[in-house]
DNA sequence: GTGAAAGCGCTAACAA
DNA sequence: TTGTTAGCGCTTTCAC
């Protein structure tokens, strides 16, 4: 039974231990070149009777390649982001490339810092939520000289490469749809983010929209923390007590849009005739519920793989490339609780 | 307006720039030894024109020291291991350790490889799901010489710490708390996944907990994939059909619970007088159901955060240490669904 | 097919 | 307070 080493084992133990010259045993270890399946099958032997891990720090070095890909998202807490990682790990599973995830809390001086203590790791390339960042950040990202996307959105100027879809967009074919429905009095129900800027341009989109139909909102709430589907219930009664009269209810996401449907429900509206009710993101977590919420696919899966299929292509097809843009569009999804445009 | 440089800047280009050794650029950059104020500015001045990003690969090549804690966790589209990230995040923020996660899949073998991955960057720590790994994978935490955490779950035996709630016991309570409630014939509904241990931990737990009450599970029904919420109101529609006097629903996990829940009221069924229903995990996600569903937390954010804690106290406080364990109790919240025992 | 030498960009240790 | 020297553990390059 060996010691627990105490000092990590190196490349030296496992050429001693085999009596392979280093340089052999690094070649054997990374598949490269020409080495006799005898040394090869000794070299092998040696790393794992030792239980030799490499030290990938001083490899980086020597070679100046790194396979990590930094991912700087939001939050996790939302679910939107979770299933974005899950689109990016699956691509860059079936390569080399590895995600490292770092968090910014919708916090751009947050996001700065985590991008900077990043890219001290020399990143084979970037993928990071949103189109707006520190003046500092914008620069690093500009001179890092690898591959960047930038993802969920794609209304502004990327710094290199955009994957996402318009919000601003989104939220105006929503206020269409609902326009179109005859809907007149409608209220928006969301989060009190003001960094939050893609639910911003949703709310500009949707704002522009009615503003068209000569409709203003009729009225509006915002919350912040606790339950999603309580305080979207909470919300719901709130809204409905003061301004009785509100025949749509749009929700910044499903899961207020859901605790408002379950209250409506439970008050016997006739949904969506008396009220309409639609939310965002396609969350598929919410199918199930008495009634299908109407709402809006934000892509997230999708805009996780293609973010990560630009990265991987550059890094590892060599692909030239840069400043690929790609604009998926999300349609509605009219569920029960918004009626469907008259067929023509 | 320079160019963007094409190979990355070096301690020694702020050097030249700034007129200052490298070696004292580089205690600047680090807040380490005494610096006079002047060079201090000066050398500020010179990395921040240029945009300098060190080189952290270098850095902890010489110094031995790296600042990540490697997490290894199943999935994240589970809402479990995306709250315990949380929790890590909100306690290594507060220090110069970095999270980086890798993803198994609930497959060892896959843990395996990205353990290989992870300590081969040297990780001040490692976070680990679960108490079950590859022989190889133990070796390797065994003898990686580096602070190792196992979570979520504590009925095994750790190689270094563990942080973690008893499932054995949390299933057996619920159990318990059904036959006192004085249920008797009792369904079960969870996920079919062969390498969730701690979902058979539970499942074990309450079987025997049903077993000394005389009683056996009356009927089962086990789902792989898809909207849980959707699968909750589909399995409990085909036991219920299946096996119409079962009087209790127990489900692995709150969402397929909410979604029996859901249809259960929808069928105008009597909560809990006629059946009762309970989930496990305490997603407050779904407080602002109609009824609150009787579960079980599962402590998530807390674990990650006292799993950091034991981490950042030997990495940085340089505290001995070893083998901590820190078994949390979960308590039962009866809520809506699962009558409480008769007071005493 | 194998090995020796040089150096990746930084920091520990010591010298001035 | 600042600078010099010698590696950290690996890979590149080139010689054999």
């Amino acid at each position: 039974m060996p010691n627990p080493p105490r000092r990590p084992l190196t490349l030296r133990d496992v050429s001693e231990a085999s009596g392979v010259s280093e340089m052999t045993v690094s070649r054997v270890l990374r598949n490269r070149g020409d080495v006799s399946e005898k040394t090869r099958a000794r070299v092998l032997e040696a790393a794992k009777t030792l239980g030799y891990v490499p030290n990938k720090i001083a490899g980086a070095l020597a070679s100046q390649r790194v396979n990590l890909v930094a991912v700087i998202i939001p939050s996790m807490s939302n679910m939107v982001f979770p299933e974005v990682m899950m689109g990016i790990s699956e691509i860059l599973d079936d390569t080399e490339l590895q995600p490292v995830v770092g968090l910014s809390h919708y916090r751009p001086e947050r996001e700065e810092a985590v991008l900077y203590e990043m890219l001290s790791w020399r990143p084979a390339g970037v993928i990071l939520a949103g189109l707006e960042h520190t003046d500092p950040a914008r620069a690093m990202l500009a001179n890092a000289g690898i591959p960047i996307v930038e993802i969920m959105d794609t209304d502004g100027e990327p710094v290199d490469a955009m994957v996402g879809i318009s919000h601003r967009r989104a939220g105006r074919e929503m206020g269409e749809a609902i326009v179109r429905a005859g809907y007149r009095r409608v209220g928006f129900l969301g989060t009190k983010m003001p960094l939050d800027f893609r639910a911003r341009k949703r709310f500009e989109g949707f704002t522009q929209a009615l503003a068209r139909a000569g409709l203003e909102i009729a009225d509006q709430e915002f919350y912040a923390g606790g339950s999603a589907l309580m305080k979207g219930r909470e919300m719901t009664e709130a809204m409905l007590a003061r301004t009785p009269d509100v025949d749509f209810l749009y929700y910044s996401n499903d899961m207020i849009g859901a605790g408002g449907l379950l209250y409506c429900l439970e008050r016997g509206m006739d949904i969506p005739g008396t009220i309409g009710l639609a939310g965002f993101n396609g969350v598929n977590l919410l199918q199930g519920l008495p009634k299908h919420l109407a709402t809006m696919d934000a892509c997230r899966s999708e805009i996780g793989r293609k973010a990560a299929e630009i990265i991987a292509a550059r890094t590892l097809r060599g692909a030239e490339g840069g400043g690929e843009v790609v604009t998926l569009v999300p349609e509605i999804t009219y569920g029960d609780t918004l009626r469907r445009p008259a067929e023509a």
